[in-house]
DNA sequence: CGTTGTGAAGGAGTTCACAGCA
DNA sequence: TGCTGTGAACTCCTTCACAACG
């Protein structure tokens, strides 16, 4: 256990851990070791013990990690103790999909408002939320007191989103927009481009063997 | 330029530099200097530079990188230079977004077959495809010559399928279930959770400043 | 005794800085 | 002159290996 920050790495595993401790809560388990944790998770026991050191967790040496325990450890780390509220910014058919995955209910968060610039859609009902207009973005930030977006609209709109999001107060994106956008430094963005990730397996398939098995990171 | 093998985080960078010469080249944008494709793609110059040097690639000196050949270049490098069936397992929200996601079409990819296992879905049009029962998904395979999968199906389900995908002679699958899927070494899986990523983005959120402006990577 | 927590070693990826060339 | 290509330095991450300890 170190205090200095979290290894960039690392913060990209902890919510892997938490599912993992999460199911074995879930089947009555009540400890795990390193090993375990390894593998169900994917990676190898050394690095599950490093990066849970980062957190000043405590395991039991010769027992393992309390699964309850460390899940809430986990959980605090990552902000999770309560639902947080999400916006999500765009309704085509990935917005509609990612309104209706439960997923992000089940593990944390609930879209606080839905918004779209098109007429047509606004009002809509999708996946039982009201679409709204974009322009009640700033009201529905401050409303909800949100700090988390989800970017689902055309590159070309993309940029001037971003930077009124930021204005409006929101700290992080999750943007699936295929193109760079630019945010201050005290706001993160993450990117995931579903073409790019069959495009980066494209490369391994003909390269035959040897791809990094991998996940998201950073 | 070296011979050796290419490492994984530049492969992971390559789809985003053949977007952005893609997008130069529509502009009419002949010449690209690093520096250009190092802002327009969210990194610096160097690592532009020691990416493509990996391909073997020589831009000219002086000048640039010629937007044509390097994006002839890169498509080449992965796979692309014509387009690649993929087949689509599962037809949830998830799978009927992703169906319907016209991104895969316009870089490199169109689906050869969209599967589920419900009978209800079954023979159901999903986004103009029929789906098909996943009993047919070894004839499938076979038929249209399908290296790449992506999966979009429970995760109770998840790893028979991926068993007997990669039994079928699938070599790469982009899974969207939140778990630890094995697969042999010689293929390749890349897993993208949309719950894992907003979790990520709840940890830098919270601890304020200084998350590494990301992209997904490895 | 078994498993954690962690220094230290090793490996991967990034950035620097400059020689080399159009 | 201007920009590429790249060795070398550096930083970040992973893995090893073992002492510490319940």
């Amino acid at each position: 256990m170190r205090d200095g920050r979290i290894p960039a790495a690392t913060v990209a595993r902890l919510p892997v851990y938490l599912q993992v401790l999460l199911e074995a809560a879930e089947a009555g388990v009540e400890v795990l070791a390193s090993e375990d944790l390894a593998r169900a998770a994917g990676y190898n026991a050394a690095k599950v013990r490093k990066d849970l050191s980062y957190l000043g967790t405590h395991g039991t040496r010769g027992v393992g990690y309390d699964v309850d325990a460390l899940a809430r450890e986990l959980s605090r780390a990552l902000g999770l103790l309560e639902d947080r509220p999400v916006v999500l910014v765009g309704v085509g058919n990935l917005g509609r999909a990612l309104a209706s995955y439960d997923g992000f209910r089940r593990r944390g968060f609930h879209l606080a408002a839905l918004l779209d610039a098109a007429p047509s859609v606004i009002d809509q009902d999708v996946a039982g939320y009201r679409v709204r207009a974009v322009e009640e973005l700033e009201s529905v930030v401050v409303e909800h007191d949100i700090s988390l977006a989800v970017l689902a609209i055309p590159a070309a709109q993309a940029q001037p989103m971003v930077d009124r999001l930021v204005a409006a107060g929101v700290r992080a994106i999750l943007s699936f927009v295929p193109t760079h956008l630019a945010v201050p430094d005290d706001v993160t963005l993450r990117r995931v481009d579903l073409a790019t990730e069959l495009q980066i397996l494209s490369f391994y398939e003909q390269v035959v063997v040897d791809a990094p098995t991998t996940t998201t990171t950073t």
